[in-house]
DNA sequence: CCTCCACCGGAAAGCCGGGTCA
DNA sequence: TGACCCGGCTTTCCGGTGGAGG
């Protein structure tokens, strides 16, 4: 009886090299992002000399190689700095998760714990306290620190401004250490948000990388199964064809490196020799219904229950879909469901959100005499039954979706 | 040309469950 | 134990808004 582990780790396995297609792998060379880079460099070279590096922002959609760049630049600054004797210390901080004042300065502190240091709690403290005693861990560090903020126009409205504020006059606060901020954004307009003081010290130098083309995508890739994928499993057409489907997602390099990754899955699953045109085909289908399930399965249970009527409008045949519509079907799930609903205004905004997480395509119109709306209509993928994986495992989101079959019927 | 529709979306505040600390 | 703090979610309040139709 062979294992089953055994029978896994086929030795005709596509994949020389795994890590090559990890999120968090950092390449050996950086490609079509020089200027960005030089960029980055001519404003870093001073952290070398002790002097305190300008701040500044990277703009660009997602999958554009801003984290990528930065951790390059970064990750060299570092080796040069210990080359030379001089000390310089990174800190890079996602605010898609880590999204409050609180947290940020919490995650730079804790990296700087040391033997004897207070655990700072995650919850509890002032956050002026938290930052006391991350200027204190910074200076006791000394040398140079660069806080790289990636997605930094996630975060929560509410501490934006203080955090930022905090982040931008740290060299005051520092006295021995120097602290220089890199900003990561996929919003162009975020820092019109921002105050005239902050901004101006924020933004003092702005690096921005357009998407990445077709070619310049494909080049990306050969290098990652040149790197990554054994020889002979895959050839220029399978490479171009994810490179093809990934400008069209606004040059998004990190998604076509994940299709080509789920590709060579496929072709491993099939036993084939090499990846070919189906194996692309299928992959990005699949990645496409696997992000919408995922996302739907993680709602909370209002928001099942607002993009399950956008769902059952959208299969009575209600051609335009309107907040107006969406609300009523809404609120008429809500008492089958037994919930008290939501407001009409944070239905709007939960809405919105659909659109930004890709769930749904929104607009808004302007109809004269007949006011301003939203006109909305479902972006899940054909082939999967939304309104079954939305009421799984909720009796009161089953009996809202049993209830609209009945509609239905009398409809029909 | 002016009205007025039917909702938009920012701001602020409340509620609540999580926590610390003396 | 009670005062205090953090942050997510939600409600309340309210000043907009483009253009069809009178």
């Amino acid at each position: 009886m062979t294992n089953i582990f055994e029978a896994a780790s086929r030795s005709n396995s596509m994949f020389s090299d795994r890590r090559v297609f990890d999120p968090r792998h950092s390449p050996s060379t950086l490609r079509h992002r020089d200027a960005q880079v030089h960029a980055m460099v001519l404003n870093l070279a001073d952290a070398l000399e002790g002097h305190i590096p300008g701040n500044m922002i990277l703009y660009g959609t997602t999958g554009a190689g801003k984290t990528a760049a930065a951790r390059f630049v970064i990750q060299q600054l570092e080796e040069r700095a210990e080359a030379i004797g001089s000390s310089v210390t990174s800190h890079e901080v996602n605010a898609q998760h880590t999204n409050t004042r609180y947290r940020v300065l919490h995650s730079i502190a804790t990296r700087l714990w040391e033997k004897g240091d207070v655990t700072i709690p995650f919850t509890g403290w002032p956050a002026d306290r938290v930052l006391e005693e991350t200027v204190r861990r910074m200076d006791r560090r000394s040398g140079v620190h660069v806080i790289v903020l990636d997605e930094m126009d996630r975060l929560a409205t509410q501490s934006e401004e203080q955090l930022l504020y905090d982040l931008t006059t740290l060299n005051v606060l520092l006295s021995t250490a120097r602290a220089s901020i890199i900003g990561i954004s996929n919003d162009f307009s975020f820092t019109d948000s921002l105050t005239g003081p902050i901004r101006s010290r924020l933004a003092a130098e702005d690096i921005v990388f357009t998407p990445y083309t077709a070619d310049q995508v494909n080049d990306i890739l050969i290098d990652r199964a040149t790197d990554g994928l054994r020889e002979g499993t895959w050839d220029e057409s399978g490479i171009r064809l994810c490179a093809d489907l990934a400008a069209k997602e606004h040059g998004d390099a990190r998604r076509a490196i994940d299709l080509l990754r789920v590709s060579a899955q496929r072709a491993e699953i099939g036993d084939a020799n090499s990846i070919n045109i189906e194996h692309v085909i299928s992959a990005q289908a699949q990645m496409e219904q696997d992000r919408a399930i995922t996302l739907m399965q993680g709602l909370p249970e209002h928001q099942k229950l607002i993009l399950m009527s956008i769902l059952i409008n959208q299969r009575n045949g209600v051609h335009t879909q309107n907040s107006g519509t969406i609300w009523e079907t809404y609120t008429q799930a809500c008492s089958r469901a037994g919930f008290r609903p939501l407001t009409s205004r944070r239905v709007s905004t939960i809405i919105n959100e659909f659109d930004s997480a890709g769930l749904a395509h929104v607009r808004n119109v302007f109809l004269g005499r007949h006011g301003r709306t939203k006109h909305v209509y479902s972006l899940i993928p054909k082939g999967i039954d939304a309104i079954q994986i939305l009421s799984q495992d909720n009796p009161g989101l089953e009996a809202a979706s049993k209830g609209a079959y009945k509609l239905q019927k009398r409809l029909g």
